[in-house]
DNA sequence: GAATAGCACATTTTT
DNA sequence: TGTGCTATTC
């Protein structure tokens, strides 16, 4: 891991590179083809040569859209046609932008630093970051997370006296940022929107949120984009300078930008005119997230003249995998049209497995079951990968995972510096660099307890107000007033005289020692030792980790700046040899030779909710979750679907996906449980779609309930259960050896080895 | 100020 | 079925 900051070079060089620098095409190849136009299909050469004027490439999956992407950048850069400060290439996510430049330096060495290269949030911060100013900011503000901004919010809902039930935080929140995402300052919302939102009262919270951000000088993730869209609106110099800059844009996944970003790079654009979009209408998943399909769909209406190439070679999947995947998107409408398809390939390949079983339990048996014959024959079960519409999915094929004793990991879930103990030790370390951070001293300044309760907060409050300062500064004024009564008074000295400490340590300290000594004085790691719970153990060690991470950096703002952007655990993304478990959404932009798709079935996938909120609209974007679904797999693809299945301890029967009937039945090889379906259901061939229809009624939900099987668990002997205590070893036939941590009658928390921390029964345990 | 019991709620998520 | 939050109680 490296903590150095592409952007922190804040003086571009000034002369271009000597010749040496960048090799220039016509001196190194006398005039004759660049050698990293070699490799290239037709589309994708065009695709990297076409630099003048709007081009806009819709680009399938596997289609080499990042080996596009940085050969094109290669190219300008490589003929002279822009310095690499003049060229601008933004991602989404980190990972994109990390492999851009990565690939980029491959090509082109050095020079690849200096060329704007991140993600959207990124180049906004690095630009906001010097004309702070120009939008009421300071340029040191703060970036908040997630959780400090449901923390602001919450406090303003509270100070407006607003009930919080009625009036969801979070729901308010999604309004607010939906604003953002259009790039809708509070003054800008249109008065039908705002009426339509509660009447108006949710745009007048989002004011005062704003004004509260302005105070605390910090900026949301949505601001980030905001701010540096209405710098340009507001301030054609600045604009001038940036449009002058850029003289290249590059935007990848374009399907997936708001109409923010949009906005924003049209004005970048316009000068120019040299922009490039790729992107791909059929793997457009984010619209719930403000992600505006339009954009894509109008790009020749908003840039008249701009020339589209189409990238269909894709070289990744198996024939079979490409019909299928292309048969079901085409019931989709909002579509610019493609086709995916499998160059020079000989062999379709194996058809898709479709599958479907009487329950969720049999399922995961199943799918387990595959993975390991299929191992058995040579597969590496690093290429395999289980892919869910929601996170909660994954835990019935982890339990199996756990039980058959394969390695797996799965992909999201709650991220390192987004867990409760290092946000906490985060805090302390922001009130370090920056004494005004308001929610940073509320955060921690009872963490451990140390008896500053409410009502000396609020004390605090008020005289922060009277003094005009923030309130970590006023606490220090505070304590040497009467103000407040002995016990707190004394405790609050106490907290700002080691945070005071560890200021004047701090730009002498080794970092990693000091983020240690820092948790050690200020007594949270001890409130975590003594804490009895089991998650605490682990929580020691995450902080532990946190003491190892900051390592790579040179100070703690470095350090602060670089993870309020990049949330992700590097470390952690170490390679290891086990099957993958994620969601679909986690899933684009990844492949593996093999990928499972459980739980096709109505109401899940899609999802209910989708369809309810967003119709027909939300029902393609579901498709488009399928597509991608059966586009990351190279060899082989799985789908499987159960009768029924356990919904929040309820048994829910489940009818089978309609994503099932838009397959090709001649990709499909059918596989089902005796009796599940009838005899019709294998050999239905031609009429695929009728299949169901026999076995279920047509599309009636059956009100008929299928209880558990009732064979697994049923009656087990009571183990003594006197040997159960604190502290035992002991084994469970499904999570395998663990150590109990708490013991409450019968039923026992054991931290289990492989299937960390779990209740169970006391009667499902046995001594080790 | 802290522990606890009851209660609603339960897609997708990067920055 | 499990969790995380609020309201209540000591």
């Amino acid at each position: 891991m490296t903590a150095s900051d592409p952007f922190s070079l804040d003086d571009e060089p000034q002369a271009p590179p000597g010749p040496s620098a960048v090799p220039s095409a016509q001196a190194t190849f006398g005039g004759g083809e660049p050698p990293w136009l070699v490799d290239l299909n037709p589309e994708q050469r065009e695709a990297v040569t076409t630099i003048d004027g709007p081009l806009l490439v819709l680009s399938g999956a596997g289609t080499g859209k990042t080996r596009v992407l940085t050969t094109r950048l290669a190219h300008i850069i490589g003929l002279r046609m822009a310095q690499p400060w003049q060229c601008l290439a933004v991602t989404f996510t980190n990972r994109a932008a990390r492999e851009m430049r990565e690939r980029l330096s491959g090509m082109i060495g050095g020079p690849a630093e200096s060329v704007w290269l991140g993600t959207f949030h990124a180049i906004c911060v690095r630009i906001l970051r010097r004309h702070a100013e120009a939008v009421g900011l300071k340029s040191g503000f703060l970036i908040l997370d997630t959780d400090d901004q449901m923390r602001l919010l919450k406090q303003l809902l509270e100070g407006a006296g607003i009930d919080s039930k009625k009036w969801p935080p979070q729901a308010i929140m999604g309004v607010i940022q939906r604003w953002k995402d259009r790039g809708l300052a509070p003054d800008k919302v249109p008065a039908e929107d705002a009426r339509a939102a509660g009447g108006g009262s949710i745009l007048a919270l989002y004011k005062s949120y704003q004004a509260r951000l302005a105070e605390l000088n910090a900026c949301d993730f949505g601001d980030l984009l905001l701010h540096c869209l209405t710098l340009f609106q507001t301030h054609h110099d600045i604009l001038e300078e940036y449009q002058d800059r850029f003289r290249y844009i590059l935007v990848d996944e374009y399907q997936d930008t708001n109409v923010a970003q949009y906005l924003w790079l049209r004005l970048l654009a316009r000068k120019h005119r040299n922009i490039c979009c790729v992107g791909d209408d059929d793997q457009s998943i984010y619209s719930w997230r403000g992600a505006e399909v339009g954009n894509i769909l109008r790009f020749e209406k908003d840039f008249p003249g701009a020339k589209v190439v189409r990238l269909e070679r894709n070289y990744r999947s198996t024939p079979t995998i490409l019909k299928a995947a292309s048969h079901l998107i085409r019931n989709n409408e909002e579509r610019l049209g493609k086709e995916l398809r499998a160059p020079g390939v000989e062999d379709v390949g194996p058809k898709l497995c479709v599958r479907g079983v009487w329950s969720a339990d049999e399922e995961a048996r199943w799918l387990v079951d595959e993975i390991e014959s299929l191992q058995a024959k040579g597969a590496p079960l690093s290429g395999m990968a289980v892919l869910v519409r929601a996170g909660f999915q994954t835990r019935e094929f982890e339990e199996r995972l756990i039980t058959t004793g394969l390695p797996y990991r799965v992909i999201g879930g709650p991220r390192f510096y987004e867990r409760m103990e290092i946000r906490d030790a985060l805090a302390y370390l922001r009130l370090l660099v920056s004494p005004d951070d308001d929610l940073a001293f509320e955060r921690v300044v009872n963490k451990p307890k140390r008896g500053l309760g409410e009502a000396t907060i609020q004390t605090l409050h008020l005289s922060a107000r009277a003094l005009g300062k923030p309130l970590y500064l006023a606490a220090l004024d505070v304590i040497e007033t009467d103000e407040l009564k002995p016990k707190p008074r004394a405790a609050l000295r106490d907290f700002c005289e080691t945070i005071e400490r560890f200021k004047s340590l701090a730009p002498v300290m080794d970092l990693p020692e000091l983020v240690r000594t820092l948790m050690e004085d200020s007594g949270y790691a001890e409130m975590w030792r003594r804490d009895k719970s089991p998650e605490a153990p682990g929580r020691l060690e995450n902080l532990d980790e946190l003491y190892g991470a900051v390592e790579a950096y040179d100070g703690l703002t470095q350090f602060l700046e670089h993870i309020s952007l990049v949330m992700e655990n590097e470390a952690r993304a170490a390679e290891d040899p086990g099957v993958t478990l994620m969601t679909l959404h986690a899933a684009k932009g990844l492949e593996f030779d093999v990928v499972f798709l459980p739980g096709w079935e109505e109401e899940i996938f899609p999802h209910k909710r989708a369809l309810e909120e967003g119709g027909m609209a939300a029902l393609e974007e579901e498709r488009r979750l399928a597509y991608v679904g059966i586009t990351r797999a190279r060899q082989r693809v799985f789908i499987s679907f159960a009768a029924s299945r356990r919904v929040f301890g309820q048994w829910v029967n489940a009818i089978p996906s309609r994503f099932i009937d838009e397959l090709p039945p001649e990709c499909v090889e059918a596989q089902s449980e005796s009796g599940l379906y009838g005899a019709g259901f294998a050999e239905s061939g031609g009429a695929w779609g009728g299949a169901w229809e026999d076995g279920w009624g047509g599309r009636q939900r059956s009100s008929k309930i299928i209880p558990g099987d009732g064979t697994s668990f049923n009656v087990k002997p009571r183990e003594a259960e006197e040997g159960l205590a604190v502290g035992v070893r002991v084994f469970h036939q499904k999570f395998g050896y663990g150590v109990i941590q708490r013991k409450d009658e019968d039923k026992l928390a054991v931290q289990f080895d492989k299937a960390g921390l779990k209740k169970v029964l006391a009667g499902f345990v046995e001594r080790a």
